[in-house]
DNA sequence: CTTGACTCCGTACCCGGGTCCGGGGTGTAT
DNA sequence: ATACACCCCGGACCCGGGTACGGAGTCAAG
């Protein structure tokens, strides 16, 4: 591994704390550029790689699918892209978010209702919350 | 399909309002009780198996697994449960779904913060999103 | 008795985001 | 030179909750 610099893949897991097949993984689709190999077929990342690993994986934080970040990178390349485009996917997955934040809530209060309903005293039989899950 | 009553396949489909494939699925998990046979082989179910899989999917829809709501019918088929039993099981998931809003309100007013760092003007180059998500 | 709708079964496939496996080639320190 | 860690690749496997496929058997109506 003489001669040509850069990072190892290992070097690039460890340094943005992901699993190296995880790199293989996001260059299969596409949304990690394809590295440089050394003479012999090793890849040999720039620096910059460990950057964009984790960009992908803040982003990902944010809520966004890899297809979603692959967009956002695809975007990103288009020079006459406009920041509005970035800013309307941001907004429309926030609006996701707040969608799926809106589930789980009514989710949550439909549990918590059914759940009171029990002093959790007594045999199965009758137990108010199987009722409750039984019933309309 | 004469003689023996009971419902068809098809039939508890329609009236659970879930797909036929469904159904086999669930007799496959071990969720839905396996029906009695026909003569000729085809499955006839009681007129209780519309309530069984509605109940799967009220469940279902109160944010429970296919494998904790066997967990709950399994409990539900012990005589000597508690109610207590069942209660945990339902506090529990509470506590899942609640903490799943706290992470995703977390997603949300990160996208929310940096979403509003831009306005929506010029072209790509130093998106304030984008770049926001570059960084640390 | 034929037609069309229904059912049977096992198996494969779908989504997303990876992870693991196994058999082979390297890199490097001792 | 030998050990050991690292890397290559393609493909299989994992989770959950189904859905689809295809060939064969069956049912009910006309």
């Amino acid at each position: 591994m003489t001669g040509i610099s850069g990072l190892t893949i290992g070097e690039v897991a460890k340094q943005a704390e992901v699993n190296i097949e995880t790199l293989r993984y996001y260059e299969r689709r596409g949304i990690l550029p394809k590295p440089p190999r050394s003479r012999t077929n090793y890849r040999r990342y720039p620096e910059t790689a460990v950057q964009q690993v984790r960009f992908i994986k803040r982003t990902q934080r944010l809520g966004f699918s890899l297809n979603e970040i692959s967009d956002l990178l695809f975007l990103r390349r288009g020079p006459q892209t406009s920041r509005a485009a970035v800013k309307a996917r941001a907004e429309a997955k926030l609006e996701d978010i707040e969608a799926k934040i809106l589930h789980l809530t009514e989710m949550r209060d439909a549990l918590a209702h059914v759940t009171a309903l029990c002093d959790g005293k007594g045999s199965i039989d009758g137990c108010p919350i199987l009722h409750a899950m039984e019933g309309e």
